[in-house]
DNA sequence: GAAAAAATAGACCCGCCAGTCCAGAACTTG
DNA sequence: CAAGTTCTGGACTGGCGGGTCTATTTTTTC
């Protein structure tokens, strides 16, 4: 792995950038590193210098700057701001043109993905699920939640209706699906007994 | 379209029995015609002689077949049977090294698909969503769940929290998610009250 | 300012796989 | 059984696009 210098480091983003751009038109599966080369005026060989593992390190550097760009889930320490927040997730999702979860995209492509991409998805999740189980946490200790809910799977919850809710917005165009899946979880944490159904 | 003797009427579901162990083991996007047709014992003449429009109609035509086949979600009039739907969900999908939402996937493969696609998984997503709302309406009826619940969105949520859930369980094994967003989502419908967030 | 390292360019290769084509076998029908 | 229709087989193609290679220019470093 050669040193990056301060031009390299900028290319190097740019081509990033473009792979986002590009996965926004035209999603995962869509991507052209051809496409990504123009779109960036670089070239293949550039490509490949900065990521020697090809489409899959440029993927996995892809979801890791989108992951960094989500909605911050930090400081949701008050109803107001766990509202706030289900706001702005919607919004970046939806009209957005061209804006795709490539967390989502990603973890519908399966297995095709090599083993140690499943490692990068799974990091990935439970990034983006920390900034979520930490403000139930709190909320809890302030006693706006009931303390028997189990933050870590209301968390997981949550994240799997944003998934899913944006799959179907990319599918249908209707941000619907996503809207009641953050106000499913959301009127489930407001409730008062968790009601542990089994297994 | 010419007409199906019995004996071509068969050999086109063997060839959809085939896709689907296929997409079963590989993924939508691992799914080769090639593998179909070795497997099914038939032949590129006939994998397009019976889909003409190729590989994306042998897709829809998977998605009708699977959706048929998931878990039933009717008659769910009973706090029991939705928890036993639960349960049958998360089995359905869980363990079964190959069992995977091909509406999931196609609803991820997102708008690379054709513009007529999307009509038709948008009629995949309301079909699976019919039995959900129904039930819920029914616990209505009866009392057990708040009448103050909208139903279709209530069944939306719970719809998207099974394309996250199982969108994580494929990428990563793990059907802890698919289990939260079920949980998460009849907790939600047990609560009292709504309390409709806005906008 | 010379040697080393990194950045840039783009032509080329090659495997993959959806889709084509045509020849022939097996039904169906009158 | 003969003509028409449907079914079957599999070799072949076409292009798409990921990845390689090497040569040239620019930047760093001493």
């Amino acid at each position: 792995m050669p040193k990056l210098t301060r031009k390299g480091a900028e290319t190097r983003s740019r081509i990033v950038a473009g792979a986002i751009a590009e996965i926004g038109e035209h999603g995962v599966t869509g991507m052209r590193l051809e496409d990504v080369v123009l779109r960036t005026r670089t070239s293949k060989g550039q490509l490949f210098h900065y990521f020697p593992g090809g489409r899959d390190e440029l993927l996995f550097a892809v979801a890791e700057a989108e992951a960094a760009r989500r909605p911050d889930a930090g400081g949701l320490t008050t109803w107001a701001a766990w509202h706030t927040w289900r706001d702005r997730v919607v919004e970046h999702y939806r009209d957005r043109t061209g804006r795709r979860c490539v967390l989502s995209d990603l973890a519908a492509q399966g297995e095709r993905t090599s083993p140690g991409a499943q490692a990068v998805i799974a990091r990935l999740i439970a990034l983006s699920q920390a900034g979520l189980t930490d403000g139930i946490r709190h909320m809890q200790a302030t006693g706006d939640i009931d303390p028997g809910l189990d933050a870590d799977r209301a968390a997981a919850g949550l994240l799997a209706g944003i998934q899913g809710g944006v799959a179907v917005l990319t599918a249908t165009g209707s941000a619907a699906h996503l809207e009641a899946a953050l106000d499913l979880g959301l009127t489930a944490m407001r409730a008062p007994a968790p009601a542990r159904a089994r297994s």
